[in-house]
This record gives structure tokens, C-alpha cells and sequence, in this order.
DNA sequence: GTTGAGCGTT
């Protein structure tokens, strides 16, 4: 089975390439995916890998706090995304 | 700077 990992705390600079290859060093990255907001256009500094259980649970010990670019990555499992609220 | 998308028929 897969898991979905939270990755927060990444410079705006970071790309889901270099994501997915930071993560695919533990483990089999299925999907990266990073968020921006598509109001503003700009980077929220975060983003989820998707990888398998056990993989995904490696990856998260050893890249949680991990220093890219001087920021102390935080890594752990991702909750279920935010059901989207229709707007009025 | 902290938990994701789409506006269409999955």
C-alpha cells in the first residue's frame, strides 16, 4: 500500500524534482506533489510525496528535520486533504 | 510563509 508524506518547511526555491529525489534515496517515490497558491500564484513552502507504507515511514525518520537550503525540513504523514468548500 | 486539485461526467 502507499502513504501520502507532508513535506513542509521548503524554500520557495524548491522544485517537486528535487523533492522527489531527496525522498527516492529511501525509497520508491511514487508521486510528488507541491503546493503553490493558485491565488497569488506564489510557493506555500510545502508539499506531499506519495510512497509506499514502509518506504514512506523510512523516508519520514530520515528526512524529517533534514537541512535543505538552511531550513530544517518537516517531514511526516499527510492527513486527508481539506474537502473543497464551495465558494459563495 | 505549514496539510494538496478540478469547473467537468469520475
Amino acid at each position: 500500500m502507499s502513504k501520502s508524506i507532508y513535506v513542509g518547511n521548503l524554500p520557495w526555491s524548491a522544485n517537486e524534482e528535487q523533492v522527489q529525489d531527496l525522498f527516492a534515496e529511501h525509497g520508491k517515490v511514487l508521486s510528488v506533489k507541491l503546493v503553490s497558491d493558485r491565488e497569488t500564484g506564489r510557493a506555500r513552502g510545502f508539499g506531499f510525496v506519495e510512497m509506499e507504507d514502509s518506504e514512506a515511514d523510512a523516508a519520514i525518520e530520515a528526512l524529517d528535520n533534514f537541512s535543505l537550503g538552511g531550513r530544517a525540513l518537516r517531514v511526516n504523514e499527510a492527513k486527508p486533504r481539506t474537502p473543497r468548500v464551495p465558494r459563495y
